[in-house]
DNA sequence: CTGAAAGCGCTAACAT
DNA sequence: ATGTTAGCGCTTTCAG
């Protein structure tokens, strides 16, 4: 009744265990004829390995942690999840999940959890950058850490992120072309607990490198009085924000937002008050799903490379696991804007 | 420079190993006195237990292993990992996931691996209904299974799914009400290669229950010439078959899609020839996702409890983790038709 | 080419 | 209350 192991096909094929292991796992020195009596035996007898115990043996599990966060309005992580789960599949890896709901103490739970059952290696979306003890390498048992989406300074990990900084600029700049001068930018971020204008603390390089982006766009088309909204990632919150916004006496001709959720309560908010993108308003966000482009218009996006982004994780991932002197990389992968119909040409021809 | 062990924890402290492990895991009989030393000195060494080797002497994992088809157009996928994912955390289970692309044979290997990483059990969303030798009891270790989404007969397995059915059914007499009689349904499925009218046969048992609750929706409402267009879940040839559709000299007024994929494709193809959704053609598709309510107009769904789904599939493979002789349930839960703008009406008033 | 035996880190009988 | 010992399933020296 119980699971067959590999003392049973030795005892079924005759041999010890030690000449059994060598047949099934093709290693040292065995006859051809052995090694087929041991597998037939195995097979008969419906034998499958137990990886665990193998594990105990080797010292590794061929099983990465990842560690992400949970955010599944946004196409960016779950098409990121799926890339990483079959790249490590392909190289013989399994994967461990966990989400943290962008949540620091939970992501401190979940790496040791996932160290704990000794995991390989991980990938983390690091919730934040300011606090980062937990993601040093000796409070890691020194297993190699890739994070992606994000940086962390100072932890000794490869980092792969992408150049979100350009395409924001980039995106402004396109704006100013189609005459825009009138530009409302809203931010989303889990540093503030109401809607406001003055830039806080941000809680990560990424929202960070948007920010900058858009500001520098803003410098260089010589824009005026653009206007700053730092939300809380609630729906909520940023519709009241952006129907303030919107109902101001010179409201904005177009809205850059960071993220989808602020897309869509931009979206949501110019259904409400009867206004229409990108004839009232024109829209650009960040992240591309297939819906951005087949709605009429198509809302213009910052596109980023997560099909890449998550290969190349695994892949400087397991060089780490099986080199551990390989120094740790910061990648910095490009991004692309691409213009859809949600962007208004306010030139007069 | 070696990951301290309990034998080191036990020297540290001067007691013995079996000691050292009774303090840590809180069990058995031990003078508070010596617990408190030990877990000083485990404290102090930076003592982190190996789960592996626990798992290896206690005969259970708790991970549970999750095999689900890859689909990121499709926010149900998406939520209900990420509610697997949490409830299994919150019962002390960490996921191994793994991806199959609803390819069998991917899916087959999948399940060996998780089932040679010893998982304590399964949720599988099964790529058929058709073949299921490698989900029977025997093939997997006697280790509990849970199917989501879909339902296989004869695995003695729990399922949990949804009624499909009802909402579908109600979808179509809906659209009567709104003078619809003119209908299409675009159902995609992987067992053609190119778009066609014959019913197939069906992949599974929710596309089956879908198309069944349509085809209820038109007898019971008596719609006559409904045309049924089987494609498979590639945006080209849907587009294509669409296209095609609605060029006829008698095109629907609607068409209901059976998920998110075809109503994009439905999307785009009223963009490229210039149709307004719903003015020109209503539209109705299954399953929701936040997009599909902020954009205007809404597009009507029968919107699934993948939230309830996911928390039930954990709890209940929990249970059969904890209970080898419960019983398998067939879990139907209940669905729900959201009305929106994108089903016009057509009454005159 | 094969077998005997040790040991990965942990827990749980069984002694004391 | 604590220590001794065996063993989970596997791989890998070391002998032969």
């Amino acid at each position: 009744m119980k699971k067959p192991t590999i003392n049973d096909v030795a005892a079924a094929a005759g041999v010890s265990r030690a000449t059994a292991s060598r047949a099934l796992s093709d290693y040292g020195r065995i006859s051809e004829d052995t090694r087929n009596l041991v597998k037939a035996a195995a097979n008969k007898i419906g034998y499958t390995p137990n990886q665990v115990a193998r594990s105990m043996r080797a010292g590794n599990t061929k099983t990465i942690g990842l560690v992400i966060i949970a955010d599944f309005t946004n196409v960016f992580f779950d098409r990121a999840t799926k890339g990483i789960v079959d790249t490590a599949r392909a190289n013989g890896y399994e994967v461990l999940i966990t989400n943290t709901d962008e949540n620091l103490e939970v992501e401190r739970e979940a790496i040791q959890t996932l160290l704990e059952k000794q995991v390989d290696g991980l990938i983390v979306v690091p919730s934040t950058a300011a606090v980062h003890d937990h993601l040093d390498a000796q409070n890691r048992g020194n297993k190699p850490l890739v994070t992606i989406d994000r940086m962390v300074p100072g932890i000794n990990a490869t980092s792969i992120t992408t150049n979100d900084f350009e395409s924001c600029e980039k995106a402004v700049t396109e704006a100013k072309q189609k005459n825009h001068t009138n530009m409302a930018f809203l931010i989303a971020t889990s540093t503030v607990k109401e809607p406001q204008e003055e830039k806080p603390v941000l809680q990560n390089s990424t929202i960070e490198d948007r920010v900058n982006g858009f500001m520098n766009g803003v410098i260089d088309n010589k824009i005026k009085n653009p206007t700053w909204i730092y939300s809380p990632d609630d729906p909520d919150k940023a519709e009241q924000a952006i129907t303030q916004l919107l109902k101001t006496k010179n409201p904005p001709t177009i809205i850059f937002t960071s993220n989808n959720d602020m897309a869509l309560a931009v979206m949501r908010t110019a259904n409400k008050l009867g206004l229409n993108i990108p004839n009232d308003i024109s829209l650009v966000t960040v992240d591309d799903s297939q819906w951005l482009e087949a709605i009429a218009p198509g809302i213009a996006v910052v596109e980023r490379p997560v099909d890449e982004l998550a290969k190349l994780a695994v892949e400087k991932l397991i060089e780490h696991i099986n080199n551990k002197t390989k120094k740790p990389e910061k990648i910095v992968l490009p991004t692309n804007l691409l213009t859809r119909g949600s962007i208004k040409n306010l030139k007069k021809n």
